[in-house]
DNA sequence: CCTCAAGACTTGAAGCGTCAACTAATGCGG
DNA sequence: CCGCATTAGTTGACGCTTCAAGTCTTGAGG
């Protein structure tokens, strides 16, 4: 093929294979546990998770949707939708009008207890229980590496 | 909360968080490249290589849809729409006619060719480069062991 | 003050993926 | 050979994400 490129050696494929098909698979495995139990979608359950243990429940929406991996825009569609089911509030930021601070309601948070445990366990079970504590350091940092090339300059892991 | 529920220790959840960002982010980067480029999807991207190293670059749908780990709907929508492009054509097997089989045409392999050293330079970008060979292994035994919790039972890098 | 660029969202349209329902071809048990 | 369950794939509707364009504030310059 083109003679400039440098392709991948076999070791370098395989294991991106193997992440590539991590990277299909597990979204759709926890997907899926959501969607069944509680009707939420795991970006859903992580803007949810987010608002419950910020101050007062709220967070403004730019803050929530760096927090949850998601453009503005797709946090913005979200929300409404979160906020049709009574979940979430939105009202503008006092002080500055352009903000839109994103609360949640008893109800959302009642919701979300509801929700939570089959998350965890699905977690433990796809990814923590498959691995040893050393592994998932060692995944820690890898993750870490990946993500710093990907989105160079995101706070890692300081919201926490 | 819930007391029958394990939550997980801090540095299992610091642990998932990133897994978690680089789930969302990840496919998102390389589609991104993929797009602008070439106007394919990661998932078409993988379907068309997918062909172009099998015998008679042609595959019977249901393993093409394993190889791009796609369900066989969405790999049967897309080849649709790659057909429309004229990059595949999809013909019904002689001896079981309920296979389809799938072929990479010419132009759909000169596009591949067009469309690969980019999409190798993203992943060297993000992945390889971002990882010492070391961790490049380490990454590899995680995602098979995620990977298997996930989907037990699936061909383990064997179509290779 | 007034203007105008920048910031912080929101919205609508278009495309992709999923789910459930459907078609069509096999092959096995009687 | 006939009937029917099984296998393989296709389709349509619906929901979610993205992208581009829009609104509405602020704040800085003149």
């Amino acid at each position: 093929m083109n003679e400039g490129t440098r392709w991948l050696e076999p070791d370098e494929l395989t294991a991106w294979m193997s992440l590539a098909g991590l990277m299909f698979k597990l979204p759709g495995a926890l997907d899926y546990q959501l969607q069944r139990d509680s009707g939420l979608t795991h970006f859903e359950y992580l803007v949810l998770a987010g608002l419950s243990d910020s101050p007062n429940r709220s967070r403004r929406m730019s803050d929530l949707a760096g927090f949850a991996n998601g453009s503005l825009s797709r946090l913005s569609h979200v929300v409404k939708r979160l906020e049709r089911r009574g979940f979430v509030v939105r009202r503008p930021d006092e002080g500055d009008g352009r903000i839109t601070v994103a609360t949640l309601t008893d109800p959302g948070y009642d919701f979300l207890v509801m929700a939570a445990p089959g998350h965890v366990a699905a977690v433990r079970q796809f990814v923590i229980d498959a691995l040893t504590p050393e592994q998932l350091g060692q995944l820690k940092v890898i993750a870490d590496q990946i993500l710093d090339k990907v989105d160079p300059g995101r706070p890692c892991s300081e919201s926490w």
